[in-house]
DNA sequence: TATTGTTATACTCTATAACTATA
DNA sequence: TATAGTTATAGAGTATAACAATA
């Protein structure tokens, strides 16, 4: 009866995601923006509407995103130069530095706890990182 | 370099999370009225104080999600025998249906997921959930 | 005419400040 | 006076509908 390993993982994997999102570079920024930070910083430069897409948002809301975004330096936007409908939004260098300490403090959070691991301990996690991994990409 | 792991696990957390998460018995449901529901029928009656506590939001703002859940008929308030100030909320039975429900549909998630791993595969993550639920206590 | 983005408007969730009732 | 809850009000984030600009 594997359900029951289902149900414990789920809890577990819910718990600790609510605990490392909780650790942010500023607190003032929302868990949609800084998603859309993330991704520019990982993808690269973006159409608005491949970011609603992505982020499975409409694109008035992703635009309200970008809008605060935008006031707030953290990302560029600027008009495609062979497309006049559409305009291309990239991460700005405050942006990147937003990203880099916002992942050194998640990371952080994790590292200060596998550190009081067994070896084992470790090795077991590396196998299952790699399991979960090819679930969630299903 | 334990710090690698720490970085793949987060990732892999957050985002198995962020699936989970969207596996609900009602879409109308926010995950704020989700929690409270899931907190009521695990650690049974409390009061708006001791939830807005739990879950980390203001008195009003939880005063308003269980406006909403009673409402819609998902749980109950009703005045403290003792002291005239607390009022007590508790799920109702639709409530605890919901509950029911939703657990389910995300637990099979996990479970269909899991079956078409080896067993091998299992009792690894079976030994890593445990290590994963320490590190989420801690 | 279709596509891309934006503006107008409204709803939900959260917050702070002020208020009521009870201890 | 202090505590528990509520009401009033505002801000952030999201949605749908309508609009503007470009292909």
């Amino acid at each position: 009866m594997s359900n029951e390993l289902g149900h414990q993982l789920r809890q577990t994997i819910l718990r600790l995601a609510r605990r490392v999102r909780a650790e942010r570079a500023d607190d003032a920024m929302s868990d949609g923006k800084l998603s859309v930070l993330f991704m520019l910083a990982n993808e690269g430069a973006q159409t608005l509407g491949s970011l609603s897409d992505h982020e499975r948002v409409t694109p008035p809301s992703m635009n309200r995103t970008i809008n605060g975004l935008v006031e707030s330096g953290l990302v560029t936007r600027v008009s495609d130069a062979t497309d006049g409908r559409k305009v291309v939004i990239d991460v700005s260098d405050a942006g990147r530095r937003l990203v880099r300490d916002t992942r050194r403090k998640r990371d952080a959070w994790f590292s200060s706890r596998l550190s009081k691991l067994t070896n084992a301990e470790r090795e077991t996690l590396e196998n299952a990182e790699e399991i979960l991994r090819r679930l969630a990409d299903q």
